[in-house]
DNA sequence: CTGAAAGCGCTTACAG
DNA sequence: CTGAAAGCGCTTACAG
């Protein structure tokens, strides 16, 4: 690998004016910046970020910790994240938790030893004690989508109550009444709002959620699919299932389909983060948009402001329901929507 | 941060026993080693990767450029390369090329920056300048899926030729003998492949594959949407259409609802990768399955093989039709298929 | 405007 | 078994 000193050779300067080139300082002669940028054009010379890093103590790489990549909810979110750190000159590396906090932990500490120079987590659970270390380490870190209950970290995150309460009432419109929830990890903030959002909703028509009705998920396809058994099983099924997030609805309608059910006919589904195929599954899935894109842009400002020095505040913004037909239609409706 | 100069004085010894018992060297005394560990624990130190990587020249660490993240099929490979490369000690650094050559060579750059100790890409195009030069200059770097003409660089991949065979048979079995496809872009090898092999498999069957029912597609939706236009506005359009990707098929579900038509009633649909949500799309997709599991790994193990010495061969797998009813099915078939 | 020198945090021959 | 020292490739006061 050619190195600074080869390039301060073949230019005939020091290593010090090859480098203040390198960062455009402006005390340099026009004649020795040309030769510099000569002899890096010649010799293919890029600087090394490794040591740069060394010596700056800077790696303009942010690390970002997400609960599962192959849920696309994460992965947009992933995608505008980088996006927005590139637009800011940083990199970003991702490291994936698949709904486990230990792999969770050992991503975090892989990057906090990259020194990167901040981190942006999803938790997936509560709160591991590596997690508060961090925190109060001072380490510049932001929280998306779910954050940790006592922590003193900006949270960039949507807030489902209001689209929760639209679709509880789209479904008392629709003349359902025993409707259950599959939730995600009681340890995640957005496993236990979910399902107190939905209460809530259906405390306010005068609906109970009963212990029966809450099936206990895991942010993942196969969860998703034992707590639809769970229900189906039931000698009084819901009439309606409400998944906590994407994958898991994916699951129930795995579980529905075995069971030789139809939805909405047999049973009305609905979910939270709404992704592309939810138009084209069979019913289109009615859901609870998230805004990805401005969540990550958000979550990636509030994460430099904090890493340049700044104090930025958290984030919320509001999810809203897409009505489409896996719940039933009225009779009105039918027809009218796409 | 505590540094290898504070463990050192906390433990009385010099920063080159604490270096030796870190990385287990052999010959530290047992008390060294005990005063050490007392002391890293008690100081809670973390060994500087960046330091480690300047002195050590090597960053343990991957880089992997994929063409699309949000491609669900490159998000699952991505996963299986990230959990191999942890198996033999390495992380993953994932840059997304979004199919654009150049965000994959900026990827690839900051990648080298980095030095990263190998390269995994699946080559958004034909083979950029730089890719050629990574490739001559000796980096240790392995194609995935798609590969670079004329590169002498080992590439793991999936042979789609003998599903595709099997799906015309399939298709022509059905009665249907317009068949269209959306292509990939022609710089790319599974962009051009896959139109071929759907070609040859036409003529096999005594059938032509006309211009108009070769759409130009460059993998995202967008691209489907248009295409499927494209054939839907023609005098005669065709009977099916393959979609050479999942996400290009999914613009195609798309502009066919969009016209009011329903699959495969008015037109057929099949897809290469398979996807779990082609189970539940109305109707369920017909797709073409890679082993995307045994890809990543297989790629991991011929990257990893590369940096220590070793030379790895290319590794071919075959790809496999899963049968759906996205065609139309034999009267005979008719409810056989979940 | 320029260069010599120190130093970032490690690892690793070398000498003892 | 142990430590002093060199060096990885940079950046940046400091002096001129």
């Amino acid at each position: 690998m050619v190195s600074i000193k080869d390039v301060a050779a073949q230019a005939g300067v020091s290593v010090a004016t090859v480098s203040r080139v390198l960062n455009s300082h402006p005390s340099v002669s026009p004649d020795a910046r040309g030769r510099v940028l000569a002899a890096v054009d010649a010799l293919g010379y890029r600087p090394n970020a490794v040591a740069r890093s060394l010596r700056t103590d800077q790696t303009r790489t942010l690390g970002l910790v997400i609960s599962d990549v192959l849920n696309p909810y994460f992965t947009e979110l992933a995608r505008f994240v980088e996006e927005e750190a590139r637009a800011h000159g940083y990199s970003v590396i991702i490291g994936n938790a698949d709904e486990r906090p230990e792999l969770q932990d050992h991503h975090v500490r892989t990057l906090l030893d990259r020194r990167i120079d901040g981190l942006l987590v999803s938790p997936a659970d509560g709160g591991t004690p590596l997690m508060l270390d961090v925190a109060r380490s001072g380490t510049p870190m932001v929280l998306v989508d779910r954050w940790i209950p006592g922590l003193d970290v900006p949270v960039v995150r949507a807030d489902g109550r209001d689209a929760i309460r639209d679709l509880v009432a789209h479904l008392h419109g629709l003349g359902h009444r025993r409707l259950a929830i599959i939730a995600g990890p009681a340890a995640t903030t957005t496993g236990n709002e979910r399902v107190e959002a939905f209460r809530e909703a259906l405390s306010a028509h005068g609906l109970a959620l009963p212990d029966a009705y809450i099936g206990q998920g895991d942010f993942q396809a196969d969860s998703g699919r034992r707590a639809t058994e769970g229900f189906l099983a039931l000698p009084e099924p819901p009439e309606v299932v409400f998944a906590a997030d994407n994958l898991m609805a994916l699951g129930a309608l795995d579980a529905i389909r075995a069971r030789g059910l139809r939805v909405p006919r047999d049973i009305g589904l609905a979910a939270f983060d709404d992704i592309p195929w939810f138009v084209h599954t069979d019913p289109p899935v009615t859901a609870i948009a998230q805004p990805t894109g401005e969540l990550g842009r958000a979550a990636v400002r509030a994460l430099v402001d904090l890493i340049e020095g700044r104090s930025p505040r958290s984030v919320t913004l509001p999810a809203r329901l897409v009505v489409r037909s896996s719940c039933g239609e009225h009779a009105s409706n039918r027809r009218s929507n796409l």
